[in-house]
DNA sequence: GCCCAGGTGGGTA
DNA sequence: TACCCACATGGG
């Protein structure tokens, strides 16, 4: 414990914000389309795309039936609406022509990889989205890497700053080990909307100083 | 009015 | 492979 730099910053953030225990929640599918709506939206506008979502059909049978037009209107509030409502039509259609129903549960008993392939075949979902469901709905050990994390861990010389999301998704994950994945996660993503934010870091108040190259070569 | 929130896919060199 | 852009809305 402690012996390296990424288990040196997750306990210093689980000191901060506390260890997350990791819980799995929902079901497969609503996650995966949850995620969807959450692509490129702030929390706000996603949750409020997916409950009017959920108000508006009563499960994903009758969103699947319904038209690009009313599924459109009900996520408008999240932006991006036009091509989400398409996507999640699309996908909900193509998850009953290969399955023959709407559960996924089955990814369940899949290898990660598998059902990370499988997540990954679909048109709107990518590296992180598959990664939610993994980690949140299937409780598979998978660390999304959203914007928060990417900027935090280049800024804190985790990964080289010039790696994109899915190639740094692939590295972090090797650095730490699968218990500490969800509390991971979710800190580096409440330290990275806390303190770390993209615009002006208040680095005179985080605990990961120490430890970050950016602190040391900007300031 | 402006900038920020914040993934994926497609196009170009 | 790396980089650039489109996609769209709500809030400070």
């Amino acid at each position: 414990m402690g012996d390296n730099k990424i288990d040196r910053i997750r306990i210093l953030l689980e000191k901060e914000y506390g260890r997350r225990e990791w819980v799995t929640h929902g079901d497969p599918l609503s996650e995966l389309i949850g995620t969807i709506l959450s692509q490129n939206t702030s929390d706000k506008n996603s949750h409020r795309a997916f409950e009017n979502l959920r108000r508006r059909f009563k499960d994903w049978e009758e969103v699947r039936n319904a038209s690009l037009e009313e599924i459109r209107e009900a996520i408008k509030v999240g932006g991006l609406a036009q091509i989400k409502a398409k996507r999640i039509k699309d996908i909900l259609n193509e998850i009953l022509a290969r399955q023959g129903s709407l559960d996924l549960w089955f990814l369940a008993d899949l290898s990660i990889k598998e059902a990370r392939d499988y997540l990954l075949s679909f048109e709107g979902v990518g590296p992180k989205t598959a990664a939610c469901v993994l980690l949140f709905a299937l409780g598979k050990p998978s660390l999304p890497v959203d914007t928060h994390i990417n900027r935090v861990s280049k800024r804190l010389g985790l990964i080289d700053g010039k790696v994109g999301a899915d190639k740094a998704h692939n590295l972090l994950q090797k650095m730490i080990p699968d218990e500490d994945i969800y509390s991971f996660h979710l800190n580096m993503i409440a330290h990275g909307r806390r303190i770390c934010h993209s615009r002006s870091p208040s680095c005179e108040e985080c605990v990961l100083v120490e430890e970050c190259d950016y602190f040391r070569h900007n300031m």
